[in-house]
DNA sequence: GTCTATAGCCAGATAGAC
DNA sequence: GTCTATCTGGCTATAGAC
């Protein structure tokens, strides 16, 4: 340890998380991630053994950045309604700041199906047990109309979801600029807890 | 011609999609590809000179299963409520016998973002106009709830393609089988226009 | 710890026989 | 039209100097 540079590890990582986001697994390129981050090839492979070692620290890294925030809110002490706009708020400001993060899980699980049971241990994995057993309860209550809590819980996620999965797409038909999209999402956090209580309120 | 077989490259295509579909661009094998047709790398090469050309053919394909779909019931002349039931169960209909269609198309626009503009050509790409001013017609007229025709689009594109794009860590999550998860989408076509349908109605 | 140089492999592409 | 054999380039990974 004659430079002992924590830094240097942290640079890397970053450089790596940028081009596995946006290429993929096999898309990226160990030369570009080395570019990135202003060193050499042979110092990727110093840090971290080999590309696959590295796509594992940004994939681990993907999930903790998204699973336990997601599970905080799931598990809130809160009532069904509150708990709908907190997690739709929440969210997607989360995912604005990382807006890579869902297209980049969803497509690597999507090519490699074993990495969904390789990564979402069960410790560490979204759990949305409370959450439908909340739904459960109003439903019996009849305080909100009959409906099967996991079709609720998988329109939630999907509402908030699939506008940062398909940015791309929506962008190119709708013909809006990048800000006017960062402004039609940062609208959804209003637009997807109504669109929702209306939908499930009698 | 000596032998002039349709066949082969009919053959070859399919199997392009198939290993294409899987693992997307970067990921896929030429010679998986050939191996799946039961033929060998070089024939791939005669029939679509390269991996790119053979990639265009798979990826311009993808497109032509869907849009010209999307867009017959965007443009039909039919009631706004009753359009909202045709799309959830003809688009989740033609889903689900595609189920790699969306998350193919969707992780390679990610990955290459300029293929929105080279194969959503104005021709042939979906086209919501119609829709949208159906939309917001019904707001004026105040025979639904006041809403930005925009995002109910995509609420509704959202909730229909979510569960397949996100299929493999949904089921991975809840534990169902590849036919519970058959029924499950299946449901949806029942669910999504109920729920759609409750939240925009007064 | 960081670099340059290079080994070794794998995948896409071509040559040429049948 | 289809095959086997081979070339070529690019990419991961390592050796070894500083």
């Amino acid at each position: 340890m004659v430079k002992s540079d924590i830094g240097t590890e942290k640079v890397i990582l970053e450089a790596a998380k940028r081009v596995f986001h946006e290429r993929g697994l096999a898309g990226a390129r160990m030369q570009q991630i080395a570019d990135e981050a202003g060193i050499n090839k042979a110092l990727l492979h110093y840090y971290f053994r080999n590309k696959e070692q590295l796509f594992k620290a940004v994939f681990t890294d993907a999930f903790a950045q998204v699973i336990p925030q997601i599970n905080e809110i799931f598990d809130a002490d809160q009532p069904l309604l509150d708990k709908i706009r907190t997690f739709a708020v929440r969210y997607t400001t989360l995912l604005m700041e990382n807006h890579y993060l869902p297209g980049f899980i969803i497509q690597e699980i999507n090519n490699n199906p074993n990495f969904a049971a390789e990564y979402l241990t069960p410790e560490r994995r979204p759990n949305p047990q409370k959450l439908l057993s909340q739904i459960r309860e109003e439903v019996e209550a009849g305080r909100i109309r009959p409906v099967e809590p996991l079709q609720l819980v998988v329109n939630l996620l999907g509402l908030c979801l699939f506008p940062f999965i398909a940015a791309e797409m929506i962008r190119h038909v709708t013909g809006m600029s990048k800000a006017q999209y960062q402004r039609f999402l940062a609208e959804r956090q209003k637009h997807i807890p109504e669109f929702v209580i209306n939908a499930i309120t009698p």
